[in-house]
DNA sequence: GCTTTAATTCCGGAAAAGAGATTTTTCATT
DNA sequence: AATGAAAAATCTCTTTTCCGGAATTAAAGC
């Protein structure tokens, strides 16, 4: 038992798949199926139940959850006990909307506690704007969406600003057209009865994907919104779709089951510049890592 | 950093050598350098201080053997929270009085602890005794010492009946002589100036060993006492030598600091039939394996 | 029923771990 | 000091394990 079959196994049991757990902790399906099962073995029970192609845990699995979170928390605190320099100073992170709200509480509620000498900046904003200000070095990191191979293609300026930076994927997250309640089910943006795509501004990873899928067969407008509360409220009044990633639909515990279209797949990384590491950055990076994948579950609970 | 990191440094860290603790955890010297610094280079930090040929804990490494403490046992616990099968009954357990008294108390708390339906019968007894009432299914399992190879291959009977069972280390104890307040220090038996060796029982191990080194170079008679207790206080009468293992002697905090002389590493087997594998005995073998090299140093502390 | 998607199985290459031999350092003894 | 024994570190070689890709199987959606 290692932790690296911990963070797996945390990984396959909060996105309940294989494939999405594969991805989020930089890996293969097949090896994430190895290492389940090996896992398995090891400990002498049946972690998950394999009902079609879900993954549900099974009671053991659920009592192993718990355990799995406190260690690997008991481990990043250990790391950071020996730690020889303290951090200190102060640390500018940019980050999404998003990411701000779904995945990042716990992490730094967690990276308070820890290193309360490190006062943390935290600014939002768009990719596109975040990774400029991380080469400018007005931020230190910051999280952003990777827009997919198709879009990073047409937008050669944004793909070279990212090869200048060091990357490393720690989220992925499920892109989602968020439906008014009543509108059908579509397969694709010409099904779509709305009048336009609720989103956030124009340098928004997300916005992009959406307004990329949406031109293929329609033309709608796109209207501009501050939050995702704001999309989600303008969604209700019936004659928009929101672009939100379904960790932060999750969040917002919504009143009615809403209907929901899956765009794929988007990779949030950590950028940060080459050459330059101070503690302050390595502590985060380490929290961030450790909390990865627990943060939506625990919140749901 | 893997759960078996952890493992080898708690054994380097309460053998304070890498040579003991290699033995302890059933490695080669060698690894055990290579994983300590795989672990320092991961956390980032100097865990141990190599002065000369002692391993001491730096003051980092103090940190993380609490951490260390921890993690092992909630892994532990883990492992134990998903057993499919919860264990009860009867587990009958053989041990040597210097195990009983210096290794098992913290693992019989655990055990206790955790599987409270579970009544445990303890038995004391010589290693040889021991052996054959496993063999003869008097016993589940039992803790006792491994001759050393000249002396297996004196007496075969025994060396027969140790085949028959499953074994596995679990300790390795510094088997001393320990000798009266003021007598000089010896290189040999034919140094001592007492006139008997004080030691248990005649099937016990240690003190067959004690005699075989004792025979080579003079004619001691063996006084038998009933317990360790009694042979310290024989040898504070001046007039013998008492065998016992260093973490016995340890325990008893006596007052002045003791002359001793080694017979060298010890190991200590768990046997058990090769058959027979009752849920009850996988937990304690389970709980056994994770708290060894933790007892005595939490017990001095 | 066919297509798509996801999980698993299988296999070859790569990386890491373990064991033994060798070297270096240290401690004890002369 | 010089010598010898013992222990840790280093080096090299072998073995094992791990990882990624291709093929396979099974389930869900149309």
């Amino acid at each position: 038992m290692d932790l690296s079959s911990i963070e797996i196994f945390l990984a396959v049991a909060s996105d309940r798949s294989v494939t999405k757990a594969a991805k989020a902790v930089g890996r293969v399906p097949s090896n994430v199926t190895t290492r389940i099962q090996q896992l398995e073995e090891d400990l002498g029970a049946c972690l998950f139940s394999r009902d079609g192609k879900k993954m549900t845990l099974t009671r053991e699995g659920e009592t192993f959850l718990a355990y799995a979170n406190r260690l690997m928390a008991l481990a990043l605190e250990a790391r950071q006990a020996v730690r020889p320099l303290a951090p200190s100073g102060t640390l500018r992170v940019g980050t999404m909307e998003s990411t701000a709200a779904s995945r990042l509480p716990a992490a730094l509620t967690q990276f308070n506690q820890m290193w309360p000498d490190v006062s943390l900046h935290l600014t939002m904003g768009a990719s596109r704007d975040l990774a400029r200000n991380v080469l400018a070095d007005v931020l230190d990191c910051a999280l952003i969406a990777r827009p997919p191979k198709t879009m990073r293609e047409e937008d050669l300026d944004f793909d070279a600003e990212l090869e200048a930076l060091e990357m490393e994927t720690v989220f992925v997250e499920d892109l989602l057209i968020v439906l008014p309640s009543g509108h059908p089910a579509i397969k694709s943006a010409a099904d779509l009865r709305v009048g336009s795509l609720a989103a956030l501004e124009p340098g928004c990873t997300y916005r992009r994907i959406a307004e990329n899928w949406a031109r293929k067969t329609s033309a709608l407008s796109t209207s501009e919104l501050g939050s995702y509360h704001a999309i989600l409220a303008s969604v209700a009044t019936g004659n928009t779709a929101g672009v939100m990633p379904r960790s932060v639909l999750d969040l917002m515990h919504w009143p009615t089951a809403v209907q929901t279209h899956q765009l794929g797949p988007v990779e949030t990384l950590l950028v940060y510049r080459k050459d330059d590491c101070p503690s302050a950055f390595s502590a985060f990076h380490e929290v961030l890592g450790a909390t990865k994948g627990r943060d939506v579950r625990l919140a749901a609970n």
